[in-house]
DNA sequence: TATTGTTATACTCTATAACTATA
DNA sequence: TATAGTTATAGAGTATAACAATA
């Protein structure tokens, strides 16, 4: 299985820059692995995490209108409507009048969709401790966190803001996957 | 600041739930803040993280066809197309007619391609060192790689295999921001 | 007949801007 | 006149399927 000539130079797994020891390159690779899979296991719930992030919204605070939802996901309020609708429709949060302006309505959390978020906040709470951080005693765990806090500082970023997360499909890889074939 | 009736419940940010002290959670944004500016750096370049991760490929490994590094990037072929046509606009990738395929078309780095590669590598290290890892010690971050890397393990990462990343605007959030407003 | 690379097409998601109803 | 929510529209990006050349 030896090639001659003008043949693709072979090992490319040994010869790739030292990203995959990076911790930039690492984070960003974990990052998003977690948000995929934790979108897998919110799929179970008929949401997508999109979804998950304004149902937690609800749950911390209810009765915001839209505008200061959508101010608060930093999203567009077209972009916000849409979700709701998906959340009506399953009858997880609604829509009611706000009593002190007729042209907003207020965002509230269903029974249902409290009951959602109690679910699928257990179940995000088994990712972590059973599969995230398997292994780790609780001294490490928190050691890491305390470590990956200081990167959060060193990022900028504030407190618990944090811009996105994959949706469809999937789009195109930083990076070539290098363990895949010897 | 208490207020009555069917107003909303103020202080959002104390009653989240524990996500924000969440391993899992911190990875995710991290990861997505990480590729971002990572994708800020390279726009310098005039290329996107999708161009990095294939002209990364194709400096560990040149003269492979265009369905291999399909394969190896894990995307469609047609995908690959509009990548391998933005990098030869540029004049930093060429395709090559394949001496014994003359269907296939090898993929090859020019020597500006190589360039590129060599600076951006640059300014990734120093993102690295001087931002993300900034006020580690060589053992601090050491010692970070390694949990990392145990999760990666954890999550079935296998090396260097990870989906993707963030290309336009932004996508909806997964967590409200907490530390927007007190 | 199967495969390589390309093109054509549909679909999803996001964002901007028009629109309505209130204020 | 300005604002809350909605709808319409356009744009970016991905994936599937048809296609032409070659194996």
């Amino acid at each position: 299985m030896q090639e001659t000539g003008s043949s693709p130079r072979t090992g490319a797994h040994t010869d790739l820059p030292p990203f995959g020891h990076a911790v930039g390159f690492l984070l960003a690779q974990l990052g998003f692995s977690i948000s995929r899979q934790f979108g897998g296991l919110l799929a179970g719930f008929g949401i997508e995490p999109r979804h998950f992030g304004l149902l937690r919204l609800l749950h911390a605070v209810e009765g915001l209108p839209q505008n200061v939802v959508a101010d608060r996901l930093q999203i567009p309020q077209s972009t916000l409507v849409s979700l709701i609708d998906h959340l009506e429709e399953r009858g997880l949060a609604e829509r009611r009048p706000d009593p002190h302006d007729r042209r907003a309505r207020t965002l509230h959390l269903t029974s249902s969709g409290a009951a959602l978020m109690a679910d699928s906040t257990r179940v995000a709470t088994e990712f972590e401790f059973d599969v995230i951080c398997a292994g780790f005693t609780p001294e490490e765990r928190s050691d890491l966190l305390n470590c990956l806090q200081r990167v959060a500082a060193n990022l900028g970023i504030t407190q618990g803001i944090h811009p996105g997360l994959h949706h469809g499909p999937g789009p195109v890889p930083w990076c070539p996957p290098e363990g895949a074939e010897p």
